[in-house]
DNA sequence: ACCCCAAAGGTAGTTTTCCTACTTTTTTCT
DNA sequence: AGAAAAAAGTAGGAAAACTACCTTTGGGGT
């Protein structure tokens, strides 16, 4: 089993992508249609399709299993699954030509597409093994700059949920600094989309150096993850575009959000009780309008 | 025509979950089936699904049309669709009981769903209002603390796509400061999931008060958004369960992309050139792993 | 209390859609 | 070039989805 055992491989418009060149010729004619507009396939019946594709109706039956559906009601509903998230190829570029509402809907569906990337890829035994570290470390230090630098900062504001302290330096002096006071029972993770970000790859080296539990979380393999206990790939859809969005930060940040949830459900009942408790003020003090709140939504 | 003109709104769980109660008596019954498994329903006949709800086939198909589907063979596509994200209805709280394959699961699902909702909520003409005003801004100024602080850094940070100094002080009192510093050219935006922290509120007023635009983004109706020229509803699904992470940060994170975004492509062909030229830049910075690199995607 | 009417639900039959057995065409290898 | 195997097509049969019609149930009104 590879790490798609949480059965979301099922994303049919990639298979036919993937798998295109190696179909026969009648089959490929009929996956061009299938993938230039699979929102109209989805809507058409068999023999439909077949007069599209210009091939016979037992020829897209073939063409069903060979790209591994039961047969053609099952491509449909496989197919339907797939748009949802992997409206990716339909993907147009962002252009100076686009009205806002067609903006919204590339920039949602960019994101979108991109979590579930992330999560099909995602290994679950990596994870295992970053939060059976971080459920350990006595305290807990995230290294990120840029946009890396928000998902650090959020990581640190999950401080309740971890039940241990966190820091997230901001500057390259502070994350040095902080990396040489590191010793074995702390743990730093770096986060960098590229894994190439130097700073991050030093710190990390100097708190490996010093003992301390090491986990990387990139975008692909790279020398961060090279220098790390526990790599994390998360990845990400290229992106090439003049405009589109940094869309990993969103997908680091549920990866955060998984880490800090999975170790706080480890902890006993009286760590639950806390955040049952802490929850519950914040709650009161936001309904009060509280004037010296500062909370919104701090604790995950 | 309402906002789900982005052709969203076929969240097809959703609308079933919300219509339960209106419908017939033996309809509903095929709706607690529906709901119960959908991942069964959509690999049933339409026999099957009339034997397991324990009704006749012809009420299957009255249920199809009762809940806007064109007939069977609709229902299952829709289902499909609608499985791949508003996975929602299945959304049992997290537990301590949950693996950590079901907790990825969930935790990736839970934010997909509202990032969906969002979308589908998302009022196309007030993201218009906004762009307008960030887009004539001289200064920009945006306010949020704690989670919404992290969205507020970030979109600090995307002002190379903006054109226009922006900034997003940490603490009230900086915040007060500025605020009280902003005039007329300026856009002061606050954010804040609640719409009800106290200080986000008072410094729009206070910008408001000096003349300046003000933007509020919060997941409802609430006094912050009374205070604001635009106000943008960003709706966040309700979740009240312990451990479920904060879901409000991603939606909002992607609507700043939309208005930076947005923005950006308003500007002339020199912006659109220094654009190209920063991230082409970059992009050779981390190639050679420059050490005095502290950057790590942060224009967007 | 009874009857009537309307709405809900079921039965049976029709049509459409999907699939399979078999034939013809194309390709490949000796 | 010819035979065997793979690929594509034709036609017919099975099954699924839909429709027209009938029965039942339940809620007023007299």
């Amino acid at each position: 089993m590879d790490q798609t055992a949480t059965g979301l491989d099922d994303n049919l418009l990639e298979v036919i992508l993937r798998q295109k060149d190696d179909l026969r010729k009648s089959d490929r004619r009929v996956a061009e249609v299938v993938l230039a507009s699979p929102g109209e396939v989805v809507a058409m019946t068999l023999a439909q399709l077949a007069k599209e594709a210009g091939v016979s109706e037992p020829t897209v039956i073939r063409f069903c299993t060979a790209i591994g559906c039961e047969g053609y009601r099952d491509l449909r509903v496989k197919l339907a699954r797939s748009m949802a998230f992997a409206r990716s190829t339909s993907h147009t570029a962002i252009t100076s030509d686009d009205d806002l509402g067609a903006l919204i809907t590339k920039i949602f569906d960019y994101n979108l597409s991109n979590l579930n990337w992330a999560q099909s890829k995602l290994d679950e035994a990596a994870v295992r093994a970053a939060v059976d570290l971080l459920a350990g470390a006595r305290r807990i230090e995230f290294f990120g700059f840029g946009a890396s630098g928000i998902v650090a900062r959020d990581a640190q504001q999950k401080f309740p949920l971890f039940g241990t302290p966190c820091g997230a330096p901001s500057d390259a002096h502070q994350m040095y600094m902080t990396a040489e006071m590191l010793c074995a029972e702390d743990v730093a993770v770096g986060i960098s989309n590229t894994g190439h970000t130097r700073e991050i790859v030093d710190a990390l080296q100097v708190a490996r150096g010093n003992g301390a539990g090491t986990i990387g979380i990139a975008g692909q393999p790279s020398p961060m993850l090279d220098h790390c206990d526990v790599p994390l790939v998360v990845e990400t859809l290229e992106n090439t575009d003049l405009f589109t969005p940094t869309v990993s930060r969103l997908s680091h940040l549920v990866v955060i959000d998984i880490l800090s949830t999975a170790v706080s459900l480890r902890r006993d009942e009286t760590h639950h009780q806390r955040i049952t408790r802490m929850k519950a003020r914040l709650a009161q003090r936001r309904g009060k309008l509280n004037p010296t709140s500062t909370s919104d939504s701090s604790a995950g």
